[in-house]
DNA sequence: GGAACGCATTGATTTACATCAATCCATCGG
DNA sequence: CCGATGGATTGATGTAAATCAATGCGTTCC
């Protein structure tokens, strides 16, 4: 899930207006996701027909906006905030299949129906666009379908390596994985260097469902890597990664 | 994995030749998985560039052709067979991400080396086309890359799907939904009905390894499963399913 | 300001599956 | 034809993680 700086736009949804003077403001123009998102495909002298497709939406903390199984009417393009995508089964059992953050596209769908859910970490802001002007941008920007094919492609290589993790690893191998992920994730270009503390918004209930785990158990793996001097456990959220070699070593798979 | 008809073929490698006669042997004109897969945007009056750019290759059970961080130079379509992907711990530990039986498409990356490796549970015939070949493809034939979107979002699917299994499920949801997985690929267009039995090819330890289990787990679960009238596990690899019913209950996660 | 709630940590106990072991069967090669 | 090998099944035992439980902390709401 790679990691991009987000969108700086007013806190509530809205339809821009198709307008025909170059007044407006225009958040696609000021959107510091759109150099390495799928948008970036689109040229400035056409930046107009990415604006009158796109819906910026705000989403509070914990709002699902993707529901599986629902009709799969929108494309999203997360630009800022955190969130998480997952499947459920019928006795409430839940996997988190990844987390989202800026840059990342969410929506493809094979059939008519969503194949996953989708849920706000926390402020969330997405630019939502229909299938019917996505369909139009694609026919208009071949390129975009490229872009969208190396999204999926990335994706699919995240699935995997995930499947590997889910299906093999134990849980030290597991959470060492993720915090390394995670620190990976935040050095992206787009990111400011933080000497290794990782902001994690999710829950322990939220990675655990990510990892295939428990909460219990991921607490005990992090408590257990902090009496080994491999990380530091902050306020709130923060985690300090202290030694990234000890977790390489953990993550790597060499029981 | 969505199954297709086989490609019927001479069983041995070569290169089609680039002829200007109509007379030559063309195997992409009689090949039967055409129809339904990536080759299918292909026009027949431009079968000879696909011809042009394909490399028919025969490989034998056990063989690797896909090695996890090789350079990615080829793609491949799967024409008959099957062939397991996986991914690799250095201590050996191993987990198959999918089973690719005909009309699969191998090969996307996005680095430049492969993220996985491939290797052929039976005799397995693939078309294999080079990245240069394949870029040309794709320039010239827009639809292609629309086609290997699909291909990359049904792959996704799949992939969320062995997420969920993987991560939540019992041992028995877990070999209950891969028993249905296998019945629904093989009532796909181009398979003739078999009445639930199912011809399974890779070994009790391939399962295992692509379920996040143990050779000693799946056997006792197919066990129990014959004993609870479930299936019928026959000579060599063939189980038949005998109450898909009870599987779907299995399978569906209401623990 | 205090009760309620969500979240995290830690402890004790249980369990689903792994691990180790033995045996059987079918196929292959000498 | 027989020994070797690969694969599968079944039994006994062990264990990594789950489950159940208790406690603490920070935030929110009345």
């Amino acid at each position: 899930m790679s990691d991009m700086p987000s969108c700086q736009f007013e806190s509530r949804p809205r339809r821009i207006v198709i307008g025909s003077s170059g007044v407006q403001t225009d958040f696609c123009t000021t959107c510091s996701v759109r150099p390495t998102s799928v948008c970036s495909v689109i040229g400035p002298d056409d930046i107009s027909r990415l604006s009158d497709a796109a819906v910026e939406t705000i989403i509070p903390p914990g709002r699902g906006f993707i529901e599986e199984g629902a009709p799969a009417t929108d494309f999203f393009n997360v630009t800022s905030g955190t969130v998480k995508l997952f499947k459920a089964l019928p006795d409430g059992r839940r996997q988190i299949t990844g987390f989202a953050s800026p840059g990342h596209f969410l929506g493809l769908a094979v059939s008519d129906n969503y194949a996953f859910g989708a849920e706000a970490v926390d402020t969330v802001r997405v630019c939502r666009f229909s299938r019917d002007k996505m369909a139009d941008l694609l026919d208009d920007f071949p390129k975009l379908e490229r872009r969208l094919l190396e999204e999926a492609s990335n994706e699919l290589v995240a699935a995997q390596n995930q499947m590997l993790l889910l299906g093999r690893k134990t849980a030290r191998e597991r959470v060492a994985s993720f915090l390394l992920d995670q620190m990976h994730a935040s050095q992206l270009p787009g990111h400011e260097s933080n000497g290794g503390r990782l902001h994690l918004p999710m829950t322990r209930g939220d990675i655990a469902d990510y990892l295939g785990l428990t909460i219990e158990t991921v607490s005990r793996t992090l408590s257990w890597m902090r009496s080994q001097g491999m990380i530091e456990v902050g306020k709130g959220y923060a985690i300090t990664i202290v030694s990234a070699a000890k977790l390489d070593v953990l993550a790597a798979g060499n029981t």
